[in-house]
DNA sequence: CGCCGAGTTGAACTGAATCAAGAAACGTGG
DNA sequence: CCACGTTTCTTGATTCAGTTCAACTCGGCG
């Protein structure tokens, strides 16, 4: 099992809890202090943010994908990000000040915590190196290598504000992918 | 002592050395593995990669500014980067593998370790936004807040490439500052 | 039916890239 | 301390990818 992110659910098993939710429901609120860290068991979620007036994907979650309000989790503030289900999902929820008791009293799962950490780190750097030099059609291509099929699952203007460009040009495209 | 890369010289110092570069000389060189983090005393270094025949500035370090091959560490493969002394400078060396049996013996500094790694995803979630939706001017700005007075020190080129735009640009935004 | 959100298409506009010279600044050796 | 070549920076003209604004299509769904 090569995926960190699938071995999640069994190493904090006793500290995790799986919840069910409906297409557009919000799992987290803009504004509000969130601690939790979601990862998808089935369906998708995405986390988002709002610069004037307009609505950007910050990240996407499909099949254990994990998301969460990371500048409240880590700052303690209070989150600029909100969290939807973009479909009828169920997630694994995780308090991230459990988890960090559980790190504690099972020093040997660090290392988990340590890989999945590692993987979503070079995960941020390849999407920034993306967005420093590629074209919206090289963007678009290389989201569709990490996301197989995200196309039938999400919306076109989502799919476009997580790229950094409009959705006409995103339409515009694809039509001559 | 709120910045925690601060405390890492102290924490750290048993598996930590000191070394001296001169301005121009590589600390790594891409294609080859690297395990050594390093943190900037006094000086300035620059992590950097080529594309299409161009240079590209993935990451400044400034005075207590980590670096390292991130994809080598993490991965354990070649790394894409180089990391190149802007300055003459003095920097903390630090060998991941020594620092993970370090964190072993002495797990009260996990937390630490953690800070760090939190620090590093925030700065990139918070350059990643930049990127996606500002102009270039705003880019500029915004880099002139984190980065006071790196125009003194790091030329334009070098600058442009880190912000994902031309050389050309960034002299004219600047004239009009 | 008619509305509504999502996607498409077109035309005009614009910020930034590219290409091409020059002008400063810099270091090195005489 | 100056002369030279190299690198860094600036400036201008042109081109281009992508934005903006606006209208229109399509497929549900009440």
């Amino acid at each position: 099992m090569q995926n960190p992110l699938r071995q999640i659910p069994e190493a904090f098993a006793d500290i995790i809890s799986l919840q069910t939710y409906r297409k557009g429901q919000l799992l987290h609120r803009a504004g509000q202090r969130c601690h939790t860290l979601f990862l998808v068991k089935t369906g998708a979620l995405r986390s988002f943010y709002l610069v004037e007036e307009r609505d950007v994907t910050a990240h996407f979650a499909l099949e254990y994908g994990l998301v969460g309000a990371v500048d409240s989790i880590m700052k303690g503030t209070s989150s600029r990000y909100s969290i939807e289900a973009l479909e009828d999902s169920t997630v694994y929820e995780l308090n991230y000040a459990e988890l960090e008791g559980h790190l504690n009293r099972h020093p040997g799962q660090e290392r988990l915590a340590r890989q999945v950490t590692q993987l979503l780190y070079l995960d941020l750097v390849e999407r920034l190196e993306g967005m420093t030099f590629l074209s919206a059609r090289a963007r678009y291509e290389h989201l569709l290598e990490r996301y197989p099929g995200i196309t039938q699952r999400v919306s076109l203007g989502h799919i476009a504000s997580y790229l950094g460009i409009t959705q006409e040009t995103l339409s515009r495209v694809r039509r001559q992918g």
